[in-house]
Parts: structure tokens; C-alpha cells; sequence
DNA sequence: TCTGGGGTCCTTGGGCGT
DNA sequence: TCTGACGCCCAAGGACCC
């Protein structure tokens, strides 16, 4: 999909279109998730620091992400895809390889043409959005297609033709060749992909590693025989926060490294895993970046555990100097979890005696019970699920300077991709930038999030633009309708309510968004 | 102006059993 | 009994992707 959140957002806000609008982290800290091709002229781009942004584009409208409606729009993205061929294999909200041979709809390029424009027609009745599709025989070959393609695009590789298309490029096209490696590659001389296949295997090998040089080696070549896979196991869950200031204080980096435990257990559960291997991540005032882990005997899933495996982790890295970012995360998943593994034990000890129940490690002698910490900030319940709540602008044009209270992390970027892998007919279709994040709680103690949805009793559906000094700034206007205009209400107006978003098209299942 | 969050994969190096 | 080769696991870091 074509710049995703930030095509997301002028999707359900009319009064954006054709405007500068920047979907990312709000806080001092933040970064660019997306930005739309209005900001890109600018200069504004994924991964840019926030403040950058402002800088480049003064005007513009910058928003927190609404992940849910982003996956809520990605899944009907997504059913198109699945109508297309049993095998496709999504890379993010806004971006899966689809393989068309397996699906009976492409042998050869006209075929595959044809349900490429299908497939950008469907994605436009359905969510009114605009995606991208690359069609090519690899996946990697489907991918610097769509990426081609951009924005609102189709373009095919004819097979016998990849070399020579992709010999001019930047080594940067390659998936896999990031600053790192395109830096490494310069050096050495190399800056397009002719002079990569030229350079040889082994020059590479030598340069960037065996599996690295090899890939990319045959990448170069137009060589890629991976196959579309559907069904890819999670390999890790993970939790972390960058601190608008940095942390300093040990009692404090303690207290967050427990709150992180709790949100990685509860994503963990929610996943149906427990694992095994238990991460954690400290970003000192330098940016300099750690990481310490710890392997249990066996897997768990219990928060009391994982706690304790992460205070102790914690113990062995030196904090002076300050904190601005932890994680926690756990790897060595399995599909069972740690009542499956008490249900086991506890069978088992029917027949052996003393054993050490689920081979789980004794976490520590003095298993410091779950102590029930409340949550200080109270208000972050939409921070930490990364669950949508509406989400927060700041800096819209005529807004009302408000700025995000509160404002949390960003997601990931999206992008997605279509691509295809068979013979002659891959195709790959590029959605991009979707998820949900975070957003700012709305209604709670009457804080009204910048860009939450919310409905007055008399005006119908809107959003918050702005709020500050008691009064609330709602723009009226719904995905169907033009530009709407803007009310002033005092905050605790009883008529004001928050509200989930609206679909984007129509009333059909994209209403089950948000 | 500093540089998010959630992942994956690869490499290196040490420990350890065979 | 000692030693080296080998393979595996684990820990840590780094690059990359969206």
C-alpha cells in the first residue's frame, strides 16, 4: 500500500487530503512512521526524527498511528489477497508476497497483468486506498517491482529481462543491503547492482560474510527461489519503551523493567507461547545498545518469572550515566503454555516423585511474589497495548497547538508487498503502512486525544484537531463527506463522546474497524 | 534536532560433550 | 589419560526490514 497510515488518515479525514500529514511518535523522542507523498516533497521520510519533521515541514499535520484501524483495513487488504491464491504471505500490515501460480489466476504475463489491475481495483472499492503491484517471478524480484511501481502503480519483469533491469540500480534496492552494507559496498567501489554480480561471489563473501555475500551475490544475479510461505512461526515477543528523559534513578529502572515483563507476558500469553529464553534490552544516554538473556530450563509464561529473570538480568548492566530506552522480550518459544506444562507436571507426579515441576528453573531464592504495583502514570493503558485508541494529532493546521499529552511510542512503519513467485508470474502487490499503536485515552478524566474519533449529540461524527485550556477543537467531518468544519466545545461537554472510527468505504465490514 | 517499536537473521566466540 | 576436531547450545551484538 502506498504510504499506509498516512493514507489511512486522509482516508478518514477529508479535510487532509492533498495535505502534508506525518503519522509517527509525537514525544520529544519520536520518529516518522509514515509520511505522505505531500510531506515526502518536503523532505520528510520514514525513520526521520520527529522534531526534523517540524523542521522540514512546518504545516503539516502530524498524527499518532491508529494501529487498529490499520489492521482492521490491512484484513480486508489481506481476504483480496487470499481471494487471489491460498498462498500468500503477509510482511506487515501493508505488504505481502502473494504467490499466483498457486492460486491458478497467472501462468504467464498477461495473466498476471490482469489480476494485478484486479487486485489495485479491488483494494480501491474496498478501502478506498491506493496500493502498488510488482509482479515478477522471485519475490525479491517482486519487490524492487512494487517498490518501482510506486505510488499507485503496476509494473512486471519479464523473465529474461531482470538482469539488465536491475544492473543500474542502487546496491540500496536490494532487500538486505542497508546503510551498513551499501556504505561497506561503497567503499570497496560497488554502488549498483551490475557492479555487485560483476564483483563475484567470492570478493563478496570475503567482504560481507558467507550467507550475506552469497545472498546477495545471486540476488544481484536476479536469482531468488525462495518460496511464498504462508504460515511463518513467531520466532520471539518482545516489549520495549525509549523514555522521554533518561532514566537515572535505579529504583525507577527497576519499576520500568517490571512493567515491560508484565506487558512482554501479556503479549506472550495472548499469543499462545511461552518461551524459554528471556531478553533484555538497555539503550544507555549514549545510545550505545546492550542486550542480556537468560535461558530457562524449560518454558514459561508466568509474569513472576519472567520478572525475576529481568530483575536479575538487570543487575549486570551498569546504568550510570542514564537509561533512555529498555526492553524486555522473550525467546525459544513453544506452542504450549505453563498451565499445559503444570497439567503435565502435575500427571507426571503421579508416577515420579520430586521432580522439579515443568523443568522450570527456580527463579531466584527469593521469588519476589508479583508484587501489585500500581501503575504511576495511570494513563497508560493505551501506551502500553499498543491498542488504538484514537489517535492523537498535534500541529494540524488550525489546531490548537495542542500536544499530545502523554504521547507514546510509535509503531513500526508498514509497508507491504504483493509479490508472487511463480514461473513467469509472480506478482507482488504492495499495500503499505498499516498497524495500530498506541493512542491517547479518550474520555478518561475528559482528556481528549488530538485525532481520536469522537461523535457529538448534535453534530454527528468528528475529531479532536486539537484541546488545551478547557476547550476541545472537533473537526466534523467522516470519511464520506468533504471537508467539514471545525466546533469549539468546553471538555467536559456532556454531549461530546469519544467514538470507534468509521470504514473508510461505505458501510461494509471495514466498519468492524477500530 | 538526534535517532521508535517489533521483529528476523547472521556472526562470533566461549563452554561443553562426544 | 590427554588432545584435537567437531557439533551444539548459549550469549551478545549488529544489520536489516516495515
Amino acid at each position: 500500500m502506498d504510504a499506509f497510515y498516512a493514507s489511512v488518515e486522509q482516508a478518514s479525514k477529508p479535510s487532509l487530503r492533498g495535505k502534508a500529514v506525518i503519522v509517527g511518535g509525537l514525544g520529544p523522542r519520536g520518529v516518522v512512521a509514515t509520511a505522505s507523498y505531500e510531506a515526502r516533497r518536503f523532505g520528510v521520510h520514514s525513520a526521520m526524527p520527529m522534531a526534523q519533521a517540524r523542521r522540514l515541514c512546518p504545516n503539516g499535520a502530524y498524527l499518532i498511528p491508529r494501529f487498529r484501524l490499520y489492521q482492521a483495513v490491512s484484513e480486508i487488504v489481506m481476504g483480496l489477497l487470499r481471494e487471489l491464491s491460498p498462498l500468500v504471505e503477509p510482511l506487515s500490515l501493508d505488504e505481502a508476497f502473494v504467490d499466483l501460480e498457486a492460486g491458478g489466476v497467472a501462468f504467464d504475463s498477461a495473466a498476471a497483468r490482469a489480476a494485478g489491475e484486479r487486485l489495485r481495483a479491488d483494494i480501491r472499492a474496498a478501502t478506498g486506498l491506493s496500493g502498488s503491484v510488482g509482479l515478477a517471478g522471485s519475490k525479491m524480484l517482486a519487490k524492487v517491482a512494487s517498490e518501482e511501481a510506486k505510488p499507485a502503480g503496476l509494473l512486471l519483469i519479464e523473465p529474461g529481462t531482470e538482469r539488465e533491469l536491475l544492473a543500474p540500480m542502487s546496491v540500496r534496492t536490494l532487500p538486505g543491503v542497508g546503510p551498513v552494507t551499501g556504505q561497506h559496498l561503497r567503499r570497496a567501489g560497488i554502488t549498483t547492482v551490475g557492479e555487485l554480480a560483476e564483483a563475484g561471489e567470492d570478493e563478496l563473501v570475503r567482504m560481507l560474510g558467507r550467507s550475506h555475500g552469497v545472498g546477495l551475490h545471486r540476488m544481484a544475479l536476479g536469482l531468488d527461489d525462495r518460496p511464498v510461505v504462508a504460515e511463518r512461526d513467531t520466532k520471539s515477543v518482545s516489549v520495549e519503551d525509549t523514555f522521554d528523559v533518561d532514566l537515572h534513578d535505579r529504583v525507577r529502572i527497576r519499576y520500568e523493567v517490571q512493567r515491560l515483563a508484565d506487558r512482554c507476558v501479556g503479549r506472550l500469553r495472548d499469543s499462545g507461547h511461552s518461551g524459554r529464553t528471556i531478553v533484555l534490552k538497555v539503550r544507555r544516554y549514549d545510545f550505545s545498545t546492550l542486550t542480556r538473556s537468560e535461558t530457562l530450563r524449560g518454558p514459561t509464561d508466568d509474569v513472576a518469572v519472567v520478572r525475576e529473570a529481568a530483575a536479575r538480568l538487570l543487575e549486570s548492566v551498569d546504568t550510570t550515566g542514564g537509561v533512555r530506552l529498555l526492553g524486555v522480550g522473550v525467546s525459544g518459544l513453544a506452542d504450549y503454555t505453563q498451565e499445559d506444562l503444570f497439567a503435565f507436571a502435575l500427571a507426571a507426579e503421579g508416577e515420579e516423585a520430586g521432580s522439579d515441576p515443568a523443568g522450570l528453573e527456580p527463579a531466584g531464592p527469593d521469588a519476589a511474589g508479583p508484587d501489585t504495583t500500581t501503575d504511576p502514570a495511570g494513563a497508560d493503558g493505551a501506551v502500553e497495548g499498543g491498542l488504538d485508541g484514537p489517535a492523537g494529532v498535534v500541529g494540524a493546521p488550525g489546531a490548537l497547538g495542542a500536544s499530545g499529552a502523554g504521547l507514546d511510542p510509535v509503531g513500526g512503519v508498514g509497508g507491504a508487498q504483493v509479490s508472487a513467485g511463480a514461473d513467469g508470474s509472480a506478482a507482488a502487490a504492495e499495500v503499505q503502512g498499516a498497524d495500530g499503536a498506541p493512542g491517547e485515552g479518550v474520555g478518561v478524566g475528559r482528556r481528549w486525544g488530538a485525532g481520536s474519533d469522537v461523535r457529538h449529540a448534535v453534530y454527528g461524527a468528528g475529531w479532536v484537531q486539537g484541546s488545551g485550556v478547557g476547550r476541545v477543537t472537533v473537526r466534523f467531518e467522516r470519511p464520506g463527506s468533504g471537508p467539514g468544519r471545525v466546533r469549539t466545545f468546553r471538555v467536559d461537554d456532556p454531549e461530546l463522546a469519544p467514538s470507534d472510527p468509521l470504514p473508510l468505504v461505505g458501510d461494509g465490514p471495514a466498519a468492524a474497524a477500530g
